[in-house]
DNA sequence: GCGACAG
DNA sequence: ATCTTGTCGC
């Protein structure tokens, strides 16, 4: 799929929230998703100073995995609070280019609107993608949580003033709730029942839990299309076997009898 | 000054 | 995020 180029990503702290500053004005907070056919859930799992970034393309209402592309990006960007996207965005961005096809909705890890200047990771990707973008996170950033009832379905705002900047919902009864909050193209009633009706009886959605285990290393059931691309790192390694492809993007797909 | 702080 | 043993409950 198409991703727009809207900015570099080596800046200082300084620098980043500078512009996030500027770019919070181009988020659009009204609903633009028409049909729902396909969900995709953003993740990404770091080691060794490489981000391993994976997108999960789930048919909608189904909830199968039909499509999944990862990228490995060298971390160039610590981890601080606020900041996340200039940690982790390179690489979601590099993945997303593989999608063959855009999906109609994409459900991030991490915060969007609900951000201390509004543009948190959902927010930052989704003007990339010029895409419809939620973002999910596990645990709040900035807000007060209002209280929210122990039943799966049940939600409550999270308030920075007299602002809702996103809703706590409970997605299983009695459990911790996920943090939703816009991304871009969708409001926040949308963006909650999208996740509710993308949950399967855990915490966290479907296509979250789909590109948290493909970013930790786990491939997809065959026969289901998947494509790694392998930036540049700094310090590259020689493979450590039989490796015949030396392009950057390969192309798995089928075959392979498992393990 | 102090506490909080997505992943 | 990652490191990591045990434990509670369906």
């Amino acid at each position: 799929m198409q991703v727009r180029t809207l900015h570099n990503w080596d800046l200082t702290p300084t620098e980043a929230r500078a512009l996030q500053d500027r770019l919070r004005a181009r988020v659009v907070q009204t609903n633009e998703l028409r049909e729902l056919r396909s969900v995709a859930g953003v993740d990404i799992s770091t080691a060794r100073e490489c981000a391993h970034a994976a997108i999960v393309v789930l048919r909608f209402p189904e909830l199968d995995p039909i499509e999944a592309v990862e990228a490995e990006l060298p971390l160039n960007f610590p981890y601080v609070p606020g900041l996340l996207a200039f940690r982790e965005a390179p690489a979601i961005l590099a993945a997303a280019a593989l999608l063959r096809k855009a999906p109609d909705l994409f459900i991030i890890d991490g915060h969007g609107l609900a951000h201390p200047r509004r543009l948190g990771l959902a927010c930052h990707v989704g003007l990339f993608l010029d895409r419809p973008t939620i973002g999910c996170a596990k645990s709040p950033l900035c807000g007060d949580v209002r209280y929210l009832g122990p039943s799966m379905g049940d939600c409550a705002a999270i308030l920075e003033g007299r602002d809702t900047i996103g809703a706590a919902v409970r997605t299983r009864h009695d459990v911790e709730p996920v943090y939703v909050s816009i991304g871009h193209k969708v409001d926040l009633p949308i963006a909650i029942a999208t996740v509710l009706r993308c949950c399967r009886g855990y915490r966290l959605p479907e296509p979250t839990r789909w590109a948290h285990r493909i970013a930790g290393g786990e491939r997809l059931p065959p026969p289901r299309e998947q494509r790694i691309y392998r930036g540049g790192s700094p310090t590259r390694q020689d493979p450590p076997d039989s490796s015949p492809d030396t392009s950057e993007v390969s192309l798995l797909s089928d075959r392979r009898s498992a393990f």
